[in-house]
DNA sequence: TTTTCTGCAAAGGTTTTGCACCAAT
DNA sequence: ATTGGTGCAAAACCTTTGCAGAAAA
């Protein structure tokens, strides 16, 4: 299912501010702050505005059709998802994300923490930080 | 090593405000934000202000002395740290953390990514979040 | 006494809210 | 025609910076 049908289920609408934020975010390879989208977005509906960045941001999370990373320099930053529970991998060197399931390892590590601690563990937050094959020949 | 003396070593100073901000630290078992820290330690500090906690806080993360976590209501709170690269599993109920190891799991996984997509991983942001056993009953 | 640290005030950011107008259905 | 959505302006926060006075060493 794409977003727009989804949106009409729910009695949302689409619009044009919706259109260029979701366009945004779809090109990007990178997480966007919510002012990098804005300034990108504007190029594709002029008259977009701040607030209906974060507005939009918000509902689209809420539906999972987006999600939050933290970078250094931005806690914010925003993804499309793929779908499932999945995690990014970010450069440092020029900010490129990969998304990557957390597979069988994550799920022992987790099982074990449980065990160990008798918490039952429902959510977790995992980011991994690199250099991707671009700019690791830069540095070399 | 503690933290008195690592910080003369370095030539900087024992003040009130630090002892009163490391105080809280060390007190609380839940991630604290900087206006959380504010309070609590100006019950120990009467005078301390909110610019200090930010400098304390800049300054103690520099040395490894504390850890930022994200908590999902502020996306900055403060943990002092256990030796060595530890996590933190935060119940969703009470906000009581505690610290975990990675361990060969996470390794693994780290492994496994790093010949799937050709980035060089140096760094890793994991955080577990759960209920505690204590909040398991109350909710049951 | 010397230098660092502190608190205040103010600046710089980001995110949220209130409201009248606009636009999708 | 009805609602819901938008942009603007302003408010509310959070974090950083500049500076004169306070306090460690």
């Amino acid at each position: 299912m794409n977003w727009e049908k989804h949106l009409s289920d729910e009695g949302l609408r689409i619009t044009g501010p919706r259109r260029a934020i979701m366009e945004v975010l779809l090109a990007a390879s990178v997480p966007l702050s919510p002012r990098e989208i804005l300034e990108r977005g504007q190029r594709v509906h002029r008259k977009l505005g701040l607030v209906t960045v974060y507005r939009t941001l918000s509902l689209l999370e809420q539906f999972h059709w987006v999600r939050r990373v933290h970078r250094e320099d931005s806690c914010h930053a925003y993804l499309t998802t793929s779908p499932g529970h999945r995690h990014a991998l970010i450069c440092c060197g020029c900010g490129q994300a990969v998304d990557f399931p957390g597979g069988d390892d994550l799920d022992t590590l987790i099982e074990r923490v449980e065990a160990r601690t008798g918490y039952c563990i429902n959510d977790h937050l995992l980011q991994l930080f690199g250099l991707c094959p671009g700019c690791q020949e830069t540095r070399a």
